[in-house]
DNA sequence: ACTTCGTCGACTGCCTACAGCATACAATGA
DNA sequence: TCATTGTATGCTGTAGGCAGTCGACGAAGT
């Protein structure tokens, strides 16, 4: 019967189940961290945390996994959780890896985008350069991030795009500093990018793209002056009285 | 004092805590997994696999995010957890992304390798030709398995050798039967491979191994007969009488 | 003083319990 | 016969609580 039909494309819109407490806290948590409120090496008490969110434990462990598979935080079974301190090492490491993955994404777009993601691209770069002119960082830092994540997406390969995303969250704090150190040229890059995309010179493609996020590794090491092989947290932990302090790694 | 040192100096090797339940309840369950004891699609059980493995539900919850996080269970809130059907097409994705991070681990290991760390890679070919010449399917697997990873490790990056293990894990199953196909000459390549890498030939390691997992990926295709771009998981979700089903994704 | 031992508080890991929703099935009406 | 509504049951999400262990601090012994 079409009453039958319609109905269940009326129901067809996914009903929103109400968002699990886990994920609220996960939201808070990363922001808590962004903010710098939680600072990293930090220890987090389960209860401290769920008495401030206004949950019970469960839910805040659950988060804590979460986050640390997401290298948010560092779990030490029974030790705890604490702030993941990222070492100048790792960030390099991370922004390599971003280097060859984005590569290949370039290179698979190169092979698969069509005249309307090539549009889309070429619209986030104006989105870009029209930020870098009126000097507001936060949008340019965005436009940058949604550009770079758009190509892996047109790559075709979304285990791809899952890895470029776990990468980009763990270095995501390090870009504001590097766009605004890189400006104008890194938009130059893109176009030169969006350019080899669109002719399907996917060698070219490639090798753009690899040379654009090589150079922005390199732009992190200078505007951090930190050597790149340091295993030193750039943040001391913080030790508080009575407090649980991390073990010996 | 000279005591106080000596004594941290022995307390050095980390007190081994109790293996949490949660840890436990992951490898049994990715075994279950692994042996074929738990479905592809099938709806996972708290209550129940807690009382199988003799546990309360807690830990059984801790560990099916774990499993969730390297990809052996999907979790739908509010529905519970599914064993994960990897799909022809995602098997592809990630045996391509493997290739591109296995030809960078190429290339750093080509820069700096040391003897042993050759030495040891030739022993592990020669156990795997050892397992070959014996038909002995599971240790060429497994030396297959610890040459790349250490290749991996020769890189020096640690965060590479992350996202590998990762891809590693998810791709584990798929090995076996390609590994009978390949024979002989994937090791012939390998001998290749840690040949360029103790040259310091950077770009023709990196390229060795780039084309030595790019065959790989070739052999899964012929070998599965699948279609890479189907969606449709190769096992069909199993759905008992009285059992939760997967909502519509 | 310096070390060693014991005590206390704190926190994690785990368990049990309960509320609420989802599904399957039966009953009801057209 | 088919669609709809009601009902029972299973399962998840969350709360709260308890035992064991770790770390800090102080007391006692050397």
């Amino acid at each position: 019967m079409q009453s039958t039909e319609l109905a269940q494309g009326m129901l067809e819109r996914r009903i929103d189940r109400p968002v699990p407490l886990r994920e609220r806290v996960y939201q808070a948590m990363q922001e808590l961290i962004i903010s710098g409120e939680l600072a990293p090496g930090q220890h987090l008490v389960e209860s401290e945390l769920a008495e401030t969110l206004g949950v019970s434990r469960q839910p805040v462990r659950e988060a804590l996994q979460l986050l640390n598979s997401d290298g948010w935080v560092d779990l030490r079974p029974g030790y705890g959780a604490f702030v993941h301190a990222p070492t100048p090492k790792e960030v390099d490491q991370l922004l390599a890896v971003r280097c060859v993955l984005e590569g290949e994404s370039a290179r698979l777009a190169a092979t698969l985008a069509d005249a309307e993601g090539i549009a889309k691209l070429r619209e986030l770069c104006d989105q870009g350069e029209a930020a870098l002119a009126a000097d507001d960082v936060d949008n340019m830092v965005a436009a940058n991030a949604e550009l770079h994540r758009y190509v892996t997406e047109l790559s075709g390969n979304e285990v791809l795009l899952d890895f470029v995303t776990q990468v980009d969250r763990r270095v995501r704090w390090y870009y504001t500093p590097i766009a605004r150190q890189r400006g104008t040229q890194s938009w130059q890059e893109h176009r030169k990018l969006i350019d080899a995309i669109e002719n399907g010179e996917t060698e070219k493609a490639a090798q753009i793209m690899r040379e654009h996020t090589e150079r922005t590794r390199e732009s992190y090491l200078k505007e951090s002056g930190d050597d790149p092989n340091s295993e030193e947290p750039k943040a001391a932990p913080v030790r508080t009285r009575r407090r649980r302090t991390a073990p010996p790694a």
